[in-house]
DNA sequence: AGTGCAGTTGACTTT
DNA sequence: TAAAGTCAACTGCAC
């Protein structure tokens, strides 16, 4: 039977360490290369323009790495059904591969619709993972091993003679055509493999050094962090590549920060594929609650100004405004701040978390569903798991921002307050004229909030569904916590004996 | 060189 | 990846 196959990439636009294409290779049959940009993707709630610049981009990248090997990617656009249909109705036989996708709710329902399509065409559809997250995995006791198996495996080389054949393409629409979202401001965008590496490489030689320090420190986060994340979204870049990397760089100068930053930086890689795999084992994560006890708590349309306060940096809290005005000008902020960013929104301004989790996801560049869902669930404070954690603003914005730079530099209305009163102008003798008045009282909401939070979590302390949760998700990396030994007091010297200590 | 005391530090617990 | 509270040990200082 002369078929072919249809390599169909999703979020994995690379050829290197691509276990799809080896897949596809290894069939025998000639491999026509497939992207379908699908309008039910961007009319999501957490698409951005920007994030349908950076697929642009990639798309660029891997068709010129495709061209360059002799052959030619075909982009088609309309419902990944139809596009398939029509492909099949041209080819006859086909054979589809493509890696498992982890995704939003829409491209779950859509994967289960190929699939019922190819059982009921007698098509294969063999779908590969390309990172350690695991379809119906059955228990979370195994995770560590199985994420060590799939790391230490040797990245994949990019197979040589690939047969490509192809199919006419089509354009890619503009933003204005398939997208719902507003325009947001321009970022600069560079999605080609050669940024990622050099990123990659600039990381290796300097930012690791500085990782731990800085990473949590605004203004010089940009500068310490790998800044691969994007890439990493939308697979122009593997995991497996970077740890591989990774382990077999040596530092320029070899010293403790390097070995650090490194260790550290691994530890991240492994969390991000901890974090996917519930968004796998959960695919309705970013519509429901992990714990239903916290459904319903802060019901949605409640605080429309206060969500467009947020949004746009407005809340008259300085270090909130700044860290959100800088992330909506650059899609990009360093994690601690996307959890306070969080924090704020879930307890300070008793928002739903799907409301500002929407509005984060479109901001971040990065996006990636299953650790944006993850997070957003867990600093709001609603999987029944994770223990509280709300974050004082003015606290974190003198930590770490101590000189004002970055708060000063983002909110200029602030230009003239002394560093005494800048993350808390609302108590300083003089008010600032050009700010505006906390929208919300910090210390009176965050302590609302607190009380709420804590009365639910006893509430639910022990149920079933609570220990289902904990049992299907939680990490089992570290043991419930212990009381730790105390210090052996040393045996009480009776007075004046023994103690002739010149 | 000891005693009393206020203030600080750090480890640990609670929310 | 939090912040606030508790408690005991420690520090500096006056006497």
């Amino acid at each position: 039977m002369s078929g072919i196959s249809i390599l169909w990439f999703k979020r994995d636009l690379r050829l290197e360490d691509h276990p799809a294409l080896r897949q596809a290779v290894q069939l025998g049959q000639p491999i026509l290369p497939l992207f379908i940009v699908e309008p039910e993707s961007w009319c999501s709630t957490s698409a951005s323009s920007r994030h349908y610049d950076f697929m642009t981009g990639a798309i660029d990248g891997l068709a010129d790495d495709i061209a360059a090997l002799g052959g030619a990617l075909c982009v088609r656009h309309g419902s990944a059904l139809e596009v398939l249909r029509r492909l099949k109705d041209q080819f006859g036989h086909i054979t589809l591969v493509s890696h498992e996708e982890t995704g939003e709710l829409w491209s779950y329902r859509r994967d289960r619709a190929v699939a019922a399509w190819c059982k009921e065409q007698s098509i294969s559809w063999i779908e590969v993972p390309q990172c350690a997250v695991r379809r119906r995995l059955r228990t979370r006791d195994i995770w560590q091993r199985q994420y060590d198996d799939f790391m230490n495996h040797p990245p994949l080389a990019r197979p040589r003679d690939i047969p490509w054949i192809s199919c006419d393409s089509q354009p890619i629409p503009k933003w204005s055509e398939i997208g719902h979202a507003a325009e947001l401001p321009q970022v600069p965008i560079c999605a080609t493999r050669k940024m990622a590496l050099s990123r990659l490489d600039h990381f290796l030689n300097q930012g690791a050094q500085t990782y731990q320090a800085d990473m949590s420190t605004p203004l010089k986060a940009p500068q310490a962090c790998s800044r691969l994340s994007e890439y990493f979204a939308w697979g122009v870049l593997s995991l497996r590549e970077v740890r591989a990397r990774l382990d077999e760089h040596v530092p320029p100068e070899p010293r403790p920060a390097f070995a650090r930053g490194y260790r550290s930086f691994k530890a991240r890689l492994a969390w991000r594929d901890h974090f996917i795999q519930k968004l796998e084992d959960q695919p309705d994560l970013e519509q429901r609650s992990l714990h239903s006890a916290f459904e319903g708590l802060r019901p949605a349309g409640q605080y429309p100004d206060r969500l467009e306060a947020f949004s746009l940096g407005m809340t008259g809290v300085p270090f909130i405004d700044a860290s959100m005005r800088s992330l909506r000008q650059t899609g990009w902020i360093n994690f601690r701040a996307r959890a306070m960013l969080m924090s704020f929104a879930a307890y300070n301004l008793w928002l739903d978390w799907r409301e500002a989790g929407h509005v984060l996801a479109r901001y971040f560049i990065d996006y990636e569903p299953g650790i944006h869902w993850s997070q957003v669930q867990m600093q709001a404070g609603v999987t029944g798991m994770n223990t509280i954690r709300i974050y004082n603003p003015v606290k974190q914005g003198q930590d770490q921002d101590p000189d004002g730079i970055f708060t000063r530099h983002w909110v200029p209305e602030l230009r003239d307050m002394p560093l005494e009163f800048l993350q808390n102008p609302w108590e300083a003798p003089l008010l600032p004229t050009q700010y505006m008045p906390p929208i919300v009282d910090i210390a009176a909401s965050a302590r609302a909030a607190r009380d709420i939070m804590w009365q639910k979590k006893r509430e639910i302390k022990g149920l079933p569904e609570t220990r289902n949760v904990i049992a299907k998700h939680a990490s089992r990396k570290r043991p419930p916590s212990r009381r730790k030994n105390k210090v052996a007091k040393p045996a009480p010297s009776s007075s004046n004996q023994l103690s002739f200590d010149f």
